[in-house]
DNA sequence: TTGAAAGCGGTACCAT
DNA sequence: ATGGTACCGCTTTCAA
């Protein structure tokens, strides 16, 4: 087995290198890497054992700076804990690379001014196309966006929701219709009494429009004034499902059900109504969001609300990719829904 | 507030162009962004006036042509869905951001051919070093992996796991270590018929260390044979957990613990022990791996072993930094150990 | 303290 | 089917 290992040289190998050894110029090995069919045969089978003997890797960066094509999707997401986002970056990488494309990550935790500092330290990679999952922008980051999509074409999509006003193009659910449905369908359940557990915090966008949609569907029905207790801004733990629950329960200690505002909330609430002794649906329901592995059947057995978590990031690796090849105009906004899934908790 | 908006042109401003606008030649504009301490002072507030009406954001990939620093780090590992790596991606990113580096992604899914497929795409962009979760390599990843950092001196850090011939350098935990501990903390406590369900896929090194770490303890405190049940490949889900346990107690009805090579298989079996009216841990013990949020006292309050996941992502970008900044010779292992936590499932 | 010139390693475009 | 020639936008180096 010659070669595959490279030349012992420094650096890498450039395309000039490969172009001499295979007595080409450097725009036939370009050719044979990007156009194979637009090179004879013989010349292409010449050029393709000095890219193999060299071990040659070709510069993205001067590829994209020649080419202005970055092939580079960056995705800003509010945390990578709790596996929320997990799946939907999976299926984004999964259908990007296979188009060609790699995957700049970024985390913001929740604070949207990281995301404007993030967003600016991303811009300058050219980016052939923006994933956000944050609901709002500060006004400099909408800026920036909206110069990136408006006068640079660059695709933007926001995941995870429904933005009222989207930068561009947007894949999701309705998080209000949501939590409007789980909490109409505990109603419907003969649950009179339905408290809310969740993430209230001004930075999770998500979880106050699902609280906006508890709120609604109890105006609906006519079941009185809202029982929520929301947890501080990084919560959304087991143990804030927990002390959650207590505080509902020390509140309104005729609670018959709480919707959490994520499945390991709901966790800890169900965990707490044991150490409480109270008698899980019979005493107290419980219903989640997300429908986390450990909500199935082989778990907690939990009614929640399921989210097409891959399909969000599948969906919008397609959206991009349509836009760049344009066939795509227009301000795009996919709902792909959610579920019901009543298991045996409420 | 004038401009911010950047002006309505096509594409994005050029040095050029703001070093048209402030008056001064674009290496002027250079030395404001990369070393302001040697620009007068009323040069660089003109110079930053100018960036800032334009909107200028710095074009990453010709920077990074020329000046042959790509800012970029690449990590590969096996899986995002679970949680388990997200912690140590964030904690790699976090500092990383902090030193001016981005973060580039991609997963395997535990199939190391698709590493090496991604190792190719990913070493175009000329990362300034190469975070590496997969345990095997196939000879023509690890080919191209002691190319990068022999020959082009690209730091590699292969993280949660502690090879026994590292590319270069390493951050994580003795798997082995880990199973053997955790099975002689069990006999410890006196249990006799120590079970173990796992993913004991050939894809997943580290499920396979932990197993052998359980037979290993076995052996030593003479505990019999082996009861050992594994899912498939890409198993490790909670319904597989209640799977495997079922599977362990068909073929060896008398078992008093079992060992599981995650939390989430621990989930599952805890919940089948439930569905068989089996008291935990009275009638049957139970071990998981991971320490994941549920498993705490709110949640599960699951005796597991807790691994340091965020510290493995720190510690990683911190020996990143220093090899690049050269403060760091010869190949590096560290072991960030793990902690058994007992709480009362065994 | 500032600027001019020469690339970095590819690709677009136009010849041949 | 192949090659020549600019040039992408920035930094390095050296000079002023």
């Amino acid at each position: 087995m010659a070669g595959d290992n490279g030349r012992d040289g420094e650096g890498w190998a450039t395309m000039g290198e490969v172009a001499a050894r295979a007595g080409v110029s450097p725009m036939t090995v370009s050719r044979v890497l990007k156009e194979p069919g637009r090179v004879r045969p013989t010349t292409r089978t010449r050029v393709e054992a000095a890219i193999a003997e060299l071990g040659y890797v070709p510069d993205a960066a001067a590829g994209a700076l020649a080419s202005r094509q970055s092939r580079l999707v960056a995705a800003l997401v509010s945390t990578l804990a709790g596996s929320i986002f997990a799946s939907t970056i999976a299926g984004l990488g999964a259908v990007l690379r296979e188009a060609g494309h790699e995957l700049l990550l970024g985390t913001t935790e929740y604070s949207s001014s990281s995301e404007e500092a993030l967003l600016r330290a991303v811009l300058g990679r050219r980016p052939g196309g923006l994933v956000l999952s944050a609901g709002q922008h500060t006004p400099a980051a909408r800026r920036l966006l909206e110069r990136a999509t408006r006068g640079l074409g660059v695709p933007v999509v926001e995941i995870w929701q429904l933005p009222e006003r989207p930068v561009d193009m947007a894949v999701g659910f309705s998080n209000f219709a949501a939590g409007r449905a789980m909490t109409a369908f505990l109603a419907d359940l003969g649950y009179r009494r339905i408290a809310f557990v969740g993430v209230l915090g001004p930075d999770d966008f998500r979880g106050l429009r699902r609280h906006a949609g508890y709120r609604e569907a109890l105006a609906e029905r006519g079941l009185g004034e809202p029982r929520a207790f929301g947890s501080g801004g990084s919560g959304g733990s087991v143990e804030d499902g927990a002390r959650g629950l207590a505080a509902v329960l020390e509140r309104w200690p005729d609670c018959d059900a709480v919707f959490c505002g994520s499945d390991p909330l709901a966790f800890g609430a169900i965990a707490e109504a044991a150490r409480r002794g109270l008698a899980v649906p019979g005493e107290l329901a419980v219903a989640g969001f997300g429908d986390f592995d450990y909500a199935g059947e082989a778990g907690l057995a939990l009614t929640t609300v399921r989210i097409p978590g891959e399909r969000i990031g599948r969906e919008t690796a397609r959206l991009l990719l349509e836009r760049k090849a344009g066939r795509l105009e227009g301000p795009v906004v996919v709902d792909l829904g959610f579920e019901l899934v009543r298991r045996r908790t409420a």
